[in-house]
RNA sequence: UGGGCCGUCGACUAAUGGUAGGUCAAGUGCCUUUGGAGCACUUUGUCUAGGUUCGAAUCCUAGCGGCCCAGCCA
């Protein structure tokens, strides 16, 4: 432990762990679990709870364990165990123990015949239906159930022939005997296990019954010895229910801690209906980049560093809020910034001809690698006669504040020459098509020449003659308002899907460098954003996804003009 | 409505009875071979009302507002 006072904000579980350690509470033992269900992938949501688990026993010298909650087998599958586990990897962190509840389906059983001969469990025979009507509202006690005060031998013969298969789905139930008034509708004598005729991923048909989430995660936890176990707040309901099944068994007395669930503007993060968008096909699958899971972001090209800056600097607390999504690209480009080389790519191109630059000459040009970084060098990027700019970068009727080319305007070509605009070709639609220039020998390298002229604006280029096509998968926000969730009558969140949030471009331009790019390699494409290159290469080309833009100042200017 | 939890700049989060601070966003300026990055500066906040105290974001009381719970889901 440090000497100084720990710098770091903190927040209050981590107040929670140093007062334990102050009182000695677990014998200064720090041991968590990250317990994710195998239904789906997990999203950045589950990236903050992984932090908080791992990174919370990391720094206390403490253990993490990465326990599968498997107690459904209607729908958990080996899928996403293995994409639950890539994930957590990806992100940086190392389990200690690789556990699954349905490894304490035994020890489970055994506990709850231990319950039913202490007079606290019994066999229902009531029908779900009929479960909810006895177990009352919000404000009426419920009632108890006619088979409540079955004798310990009953409930244990029923019980045993649960396992053995003899009874039906829905057909009874292992109830914990608590009270059935309480004003907290948990402890209105709970189901722990129901009777599912269900394959199960791991077990196969060794059962028949399995345990509900409050029956089995406070045991598993106790099981692991697990000194704290954070989930999110509506588990706070559950928290009596969790204490009251390991105090009735008399087993180690793991602590749950409540915290607030990440909430991100602009995006959903719930694996109902995630699973929902990949089954209606409204996305390509759990890893279309626009997802906000961890397959997603970083098939979009986000680094493990930056979500985990990411999800230090939110904090933990019990504050039901949203974020930003802004802080989240905020991480991602200070990140990208100072690990992603630069190239130069033309997503939209114009072709411009250099009226005085010689025919066939091609010269190679240095350009800087990474400005931020010296130790990434610097690369040799062809020059000729036709280059590519972008559409953007040139305006034949410049509106004001704009830097930019235009007709009789000079710019510098990023490592290139200064060029000032003599004419342009327009086709029958009155679009601009080509744009003619004169270069200035001077300016090699894209220097300010000796006389001192200045330029107001620096934008790049592509060679024609030695681009290499490529096709660039621009994303916007998956949905179109802040709150996907709000929904007007009668319509549901996919309502809120924004039409907009991948556009294609095929027809664009990069440098030759980009050639070789492998799937998953970062870029800062200069002046217009960080882009990972995909797997995906349709008819050979190249494919990068934005993974998020540049800062646009120009686009602020423009905007607030209008 | 019974119960549980939560209210601090626009967003998130610190301050643990003693100077309301940080990050993001927004804005201004500097700088710039990326209108990027960086740097500097600026704006905006303790839900309300009472009380305790020399002193309250913090403690007490009462309001107000928000979230969660009536699965044989987790």
């Amino acid at each position: 432990m440090p000497e100084e006072p720990e710098s770091r904000p903190s927040n209050f579980v981590r107040d929670i762990i140093l007062d334990d350690l102050k009182t000695n509470k677990f014998q200064g033992r720090v041991q968590t679990r990250f317990p994710p269900e195998p239904n789906g992938y997990l999203h950045i949501g589950h990236a903050k709870a992984i932090c908080l688990d791992f990174g919370l026993a990391d720094e206390f010298g403490g253990h993490t364990n990465l326990r599968f909650d498997d107690t459904n087998p209607s729908k958990e599958e080996t899928e996403y165990v293995d994409s639950i586990m890539e994930d957590v990897m990806w992100l940086g962190f190392h389990w200690d123990g690789l556990f699954y509840a349905s490894d304490y389906f035994e020890q489970l059983y055994a506990w709850a015949v231990q319950l039913i001969k202490a007079g606290k469990a019994y066999v229902d025979d009531l029908s779900a239906d009929e479960i909810r009507k006895y177990r009352g509202t919000l404000t009426e006690p419920g009632k108890d159930s006619p088979f409540r005060n079955r004798p310990v031998e009953e409930n244990l013969n029923l019980f045993e022939r649960m396992r053995a298969g003899e009874f039906p789905d829905g057909s009874r139930t292992l109830r914990a005997k608590i009270d059935m008034a309480s004003p907290n509708l948990n402890l209105r004598d709970p189901v722990m296990y129901r009777v599912l005729h269900t394959e199960h991923h791991r077990t196969g048909k060794n059962w028949c019954i399995y345990p509900m989430y409050d029956y089995a995660h406070g045991q598993s936890d106790s099981l692991e010895r697990v000194t704290h176990s954070m989930c999110t707040l509506e588990f706070e309901d559950h928290r009596p229910l969790y204490n009251w099944f390991i105090q009735q068994l008399g087993i180690f007395p793991s602590q749950q801690i409540e915290f607030d669930r990440l909430n991100l503007t602009y995006t959903l993060l719930s694996k109902r209906k995630l699973l929902q968008l990949v089954q209606e096909k409204r996305v390509s699958g759990w890893d279309d980049p626009r997802m906000p899971t961890i397959s997603g972001i970083r098939r979009r090209g986000y680094t493990p560093e930056a979500i985990r800056n990411f999800c230090g600097a939110i904090g933990v607390s019990k504050t039901n809020g949203s974020i930003e999504l802004a802080m989240l690209e905020h991480f991602v480009r200070e990140d990208l910034n100072k690990r992603a080389p630069r190239v130069m790519a033309v997503l939209r191109p114009l072709k411009v001809v250099i009226d005085n630059y010689p025919e066939n000459q091609v010269e190679e040009m240095d350009a800087v690698n990474n400005p931020e970084d010296a130790d990434a060098g610097t690369r040799k990027v062809p020059f000729s006669r036709v280059i590519y700019i972008e559409q953007d970068d040139f305006r034949e009727d410049p509106p004001k504040q704009y830097f930019r080319l235009s007709p009789g305007r000079e710019v510098r070509l990023r490592y290139g020459y200064f060029v000032t605009c003599t004419s342009l070709v327009k086709n029958d639609n009155d679009e601009v098509v080509e744009v003619h220039c004169t270069y200035d020998p001077a300016t090699r390298g894209g220097n300010s020449p000796p006389d001192g002229r200045k330029v107001k604006a620096t934008i790049h280029w592509v060679s024609a003659a030695h681009a290499v096509d490529a096709e660039v998968r621009l994303y916007e926000n998956l949905f179109a308002c802040e709150d996907p969730n709000r929904t007007s009558e009668g319509e549901d969140f996919t309502a809120n899907l924004n039409p907009l949030s991948l556009e294609v471009l095929s027809e664009c331009k990069v440098e030759p460098s980009l050639a070789v790019a492998t799937a998953g390699s970062r870029y800062q494409f200069e002046r217009l954003g960080y882009f990972c290159a995909d797997r995906d290469s349709p008819a050979g080309k190249v494919v990068f996804n934005r993974t998020v833009a540049l800062k646009d100042t120009w686009a602020k200017i423009e905007k607030k003009g209008k």
